[in-house]
DNA sequence: TGTACATCAGTGAACGCGCGTTCACTGATGTAC
DNA sequence: TGTACATCAGTGAACGCGCGTTCACTGATGTAC
């Protein structure tokens, strides 16, 4: 903090990132301008301008660093988890859901209501890597489950994330105040599933 | 339209919550501001504050009605479908679909962000009805796939709800364009999963 | 059926606010010689 | 090592815009008698 008067800030593009982060978990999408990320960085409203043209901008840089730590977040539950495929689903479905609660304003920038710049190449890159981390935990349980078709992989894939998701989003909406943890699809389809086949091979 | 230069709208609370549900789709949710409303809605933009003290209010005005909506359309989907428990989940996870599909940003104004107020009576009503039907689904869902405990069968619960609303949020969001209709619960618990239970039933 | 009057639902002008954007400027930094 | 100068990153005033909100008003409707 010593050199705090200095009239060029040195590193105003990273302080403008972190101000906006901030910005954005204290008081959501709306009020997320550029003018009060430029006062809660302590520079001048006009002063943005030189780092990113316009709102879109910034939260596209933001939502870049968003994936990554999300994806970052996936894969330190992994590491703290046991190596079998149905540990491994459970702890990225507990570390989707951690990034989600940590982070609900940039979750919904990330997903849903952000004006996003999806042909800038850093955020394209994020969200794959992101993207694919789920594909390397869907793929080995497909295995597991025996699924052979394309399109049953697919579905599978589909249903891990879209039930990752789903519940996140409800979480930080508060729908879900009395579960402290996302549905367990793995032990789901594991132990409890199977009714019909094993009961009758080729049921109705 | 014969009518129309009367000066007493006749229908003006109504006409405001047509004409914003038209703008809420065609702008998102920035884009709704009481103004804009009125203007649609072809009156002065001071006329709403005689029926909407504000833009909440109007917002929770047609969250309830959109709730409503939301319910039939599963309903509705299900009144198709064979009664069989397993296309009752399917068939109501297609409405859930359909109707986000059909009503994105409204769709996201209900669950996520929009400005509403929770204590309204409609609006706490019309989402405990959607929600009771959500339960109407999983309960005969959790007897046919032989779960004793509570805490199982609201995980069901939970896994149906959060796999249709992840899949309808990614799906709205352009995250599965390759998809056509959301993962198959139903078809997944009953013919792919069981694995380690037929094969081992106290398994790891 | 006619009149007086209260009430209701709209109008339109005005206000202050925060926003993005522009622009001339100024101070700090880095480089050429 | 010293000086001139280009470049870069910030300042602060100004602009026009759309927003919610207020307020005196006005026209239409409904009711009492």
């Amino acid at each position: 903090m010593g050199k705090k008067a200095a009239y060029h800030h040195g590193n105003l593009r990273a302080a403008l990132l972190e101000a906006a982060l901030t910005l954005l978990e204290r008081e959501g999408l709306p009020g997320l301008t550029l003018r009060k990320v430029a006062a809660l960085a302590g520079v001048s409203h006009a002063a943005p301008a030189h780092h990113f043209p316009n709102l879109q901008a910034l939260s596209t840089a933001l939502a870049a660093i968003a994936f990554d730590r999300f994806t970052a977040a996936m894969a330190k539950a992994r590491a703290r988890a046991k190596p079998e495929i149905a540990a491994q689903v459970r702890a990225a479905g507990r570390g989707y859901l951690a990034f989600a609660r940590a982070n609900p304003a940039l979750f919904r920038l990330m997903f849903s209501e952000g004006d996003l710049d999806w042909e800038n190449a850093e955020l394209k890159q994020a969200a794959a890597a992101a993207f694919q981390q789920l594909q390397a935990i869907s793929a080995p349980f497909a295995d597991h489950l025996g699924l052979k078709t394309e399109a049953d992989r697919r579905e599978l894939e589909r249903l891990i994330w879209s039930s990752a998701h789903g519940f996140a989003h409800l979480a930080i909406d508060g729908k879900m105040a009395d579960a402290n943890g996302p549905p367990d699809v793995a032990r789901f389809l594991l132990e409890i599933g199977g009714i019909k086949r094993s009961r009758n091979p080729r049921g109705a």
